[in-house]
RNA sequence: UGGGGUGUAGCCAAGCGGUAAGGCAGCGGGUUUUGAUCCCGUCAUGCGAAGGUUCAAAUCCUUCCACCCCAGCCA
């Protein structure tokens, strides 16, 4: 990827200081998803950092599944989570991991801890464990079983095992300190019966290990050296030790903590992401309104543009809000630079041209892209009647005002220069059609007169287009940080975030459009042909141009995404 | 003094004792058959605050302040 003169971040830091002096031989890293719904553009941070280190490093990245909740996961989340890390660009060690390929090994080591005297069953209920855990500022007290023997523990950790107990009725809990000021400290639970199917081992387990018991083994059995999460695990990485000094594991990974990604305007957490998706706010989960990976590649962001945005913001301890425009930035560079040209018109008007001859039409030529020849080139049938949008014609407007006036010439673009003459409007007074002239000679040239066009506009033949709905997405939320203070963030959605523009009108060769395939639509901003309605022509909007034009036109208006 | 973490421009972020990188946003200008792109310029006498050490402090020390995370048998 991207090896652009770049500062290292901390994490690049610590790990080429690890190199260099010998504690690291070879850089192992993991991305470490559980399989509970679908990654967002905060796993992608995550991603990025995971799998970027191991490649500028020349180490390795795992990809492990973290199902160690039976109650929360599903395979479909497996499969999803695949494909968008595919999709992504980035191509994991070895096979796919998953911490249940180790439950048999964390039994035994949960076994040994019980045999040193470092662990135990205990009966507390949920209720009765967290009265005695104390609060923040007080110290907690000993669970009853605390001193239960290693025998006695040993045949009551079996017997979970082979579902003889009702969930919730026992734990098991590491032995460590009551008192301590970290909760994580406070005798903390390793297994607890949950009598569910699991995806990856069916019926073979009653208990399932928590991740605390899981996460710190899981790296040392891959041997992975750096551990990298976000910074609210911090609070757990004495426990983590804790089990890698305790335990006959095979390895001494590390973790560091990164702060996680926050994006204004939008949601980054999987549960909230899960409720858009469970309520129907949103269409699914590659709905293209939300920050799923599934989401923005539906929408038509493509993997370079996420990419750089992960590279842009960074990786640091600190935890704030990126402002979207970051991500919009990354987008339409992108797309700038790799995506067609092509006219389509959202709000048709009819311009008559009034002086071309009625049974007369044209094929002109125009470019793929302003400035890449390897596009091919496209053809534009023009006639006497052509559609324009309707924002790009007034009767009258003062000189700042670049478009089509009566009286006042406009380019049409990559065809002719046409002057307006005068505008037919209907019984409540809405403009239905506009005549014009065309000037002779002024494809590919200026007005032999030197009276030079206005501006550029763009526009589509009366006689030959194609008709398709446009989908137009605004940002989901109406506030910058929803769900801050005491309101719900599904309080905040915005009404507008979807708007369907039915019959636009598009050059030909945008009937050809393959699925997903991303166009400039010429002077709009871009566009994505839609990937899950495939019998129809449907695209949507990636993101708009940036329009200096339309901010000091209509300051009050909501900005355009 | 419960524990952990973070404060550099509107936002993200370099900086690691030698006199405040870069990006996004904004603003001004130039080019332009996209009001786009591109190009040029501008944008912190100051780094949460106050003291102190030093020839020299965003960087070291002290005190204070603000914000974030933790009391799931979630991860």
């Amino acid at each position: 990827m991207s090896t652009e003169e770049r500062p290292l971040n901390f994490l690049e830091q610590i790990i080429k200081k690890d190199l260099e002096s010998g504690a690291t031989n070879k850089l192992v890293t993991r991305f470490p998803p559980e399989p509970n719904g679908f990654l967002h553009i905060g796993h992608a941070k995550a991603i990025c950092l995971n799998f970027g280190l191991a490649e500028t490093f020349d180490g390795a990245c795992h990809l492990r599944f973290d199902d160690t909740n039976p109650e929360k996961e599903e395979a479909a989340y497996v499969e999803a989570i695949k494909k968008d890390l595919v999709w992504l660009g980035f191509k994991w060690e070895g096979d796919i991991r998953y911490a249940s390929n180790y439950f048999d090994t964390f039994y035994q080591w949960a076994q040994h801890l019980i045999n040193e005297g470092k662990a135990y069953v205990c009966d507390l209920s949920a209720e009765q464990a967290r009265e005695y855990r104390g609060t923040l500022k007080e110290a907690g007290k000993h669970s009853p079983f605390r001193e239960r023997s290693a025998e006695e523990s040993t045949d009551l950790l079996e017997r979970m095992k082979n579902g003889e107990f009702d969930e919730g009725s026992k734990v098991l809990r590491a032995k460590i300190d009551m008192s301590h000021g970290n909760i994580n400290m406070r005798d903390p639970i390793l297994y607890r019966i949950r009598k569910q199917n699991h995806h990856q081992t069916g019926d073979k387990w009653c208990i399932y290990p928590t991740y605390d018991f899981a996460h710190g083994q899981e790296d040392a059995i891959e041997g992975i050296t750096h551990s990298i999460c976000t910074l609210e695990f911090a609070d757990h990485r004495p426990l983590y030790e804790w089990f890698i000094e305790n335990l006959p594991v095979p390895s001494r990974p590390r973790q560091y903590e990164f702060g996680r990604l926050n994006l204004d305007y939008t949601v980054t957490s999987k549960r909230k992401l899960k409720q858009l998706v469970d309520e129907g706010v949103v269409d699914g989960w590659d709905d293209p309104r939300i920050p799923t990976i599934a989401g923005y590649r539906r929408r038509g962001y493509t993997p370079q543009s996420i990419r750089k945005f992960c590279e842009m913001i960074g990786v640091t301890k600190s935890d704030g809000v990126v402002e979207v425009s970051m991500l919009e930035h990354a987008i339409r560079d992108d797309l700038d630079k790799n995506s067609a040209r092509a006219m389509c018109v959202l709000h048709p008007l009819k311009v008559v041209l009034t002086n071309y001859d009625s049974d007369k039409t044209e094929l002109l030529s125009a470019a793929g892209h302003p400035n890449r020849e390897d596009l091919p080139t496209r053809e534009l049938p023009f006639g006497r009647e052509v559609y324009i949008d309707q924002a790009d014609f007034r009767e009258e407007a003062n000189k700042k005002y670049k478009r089509l006036v009566i009286g006042k010439r406009v380019r049409l673009r990559g065809a002719y220069v046409i002057e307006a003459d005068s505008a037919t409007k209907d019984e409540q007074g809405n403009i239905i059609e506009v005549q014009a002239r065309v000037i002779p000679n002024t494809v590919g040239n200026n007005p032999e007169d030197g009276i030079k066009p206005k501006g550029v506009i763009h526009w589509v033949a009366a006689h030959q287009h194609c008709k398709f709905d446009v989908y137009l997405y605004d940002r989901l939320f109406t506030e910058a940080q929803p769900g801050s203070g005491d309101t719900d963030f599904m309080q905040q959605i915005n009404p507008e975030s979807l708007s369907i523009q039915k019959d636009c009108m598009g050059e030909p060769g945008l009937a050809n459009a393959e699925l997903g395939q991303s166009f400039q639509f010429e002077r709009e901003g871009y566009f994505c042909r839609d990937t899950q309605q495939s019998d129809a022509l449907i695209f949507n909007r990636t993101i708009s141009l940036k329009d200096s034009w339309g901010k000091q036109a209509a300051p009050a208006a909501p900005k355009k995404t």
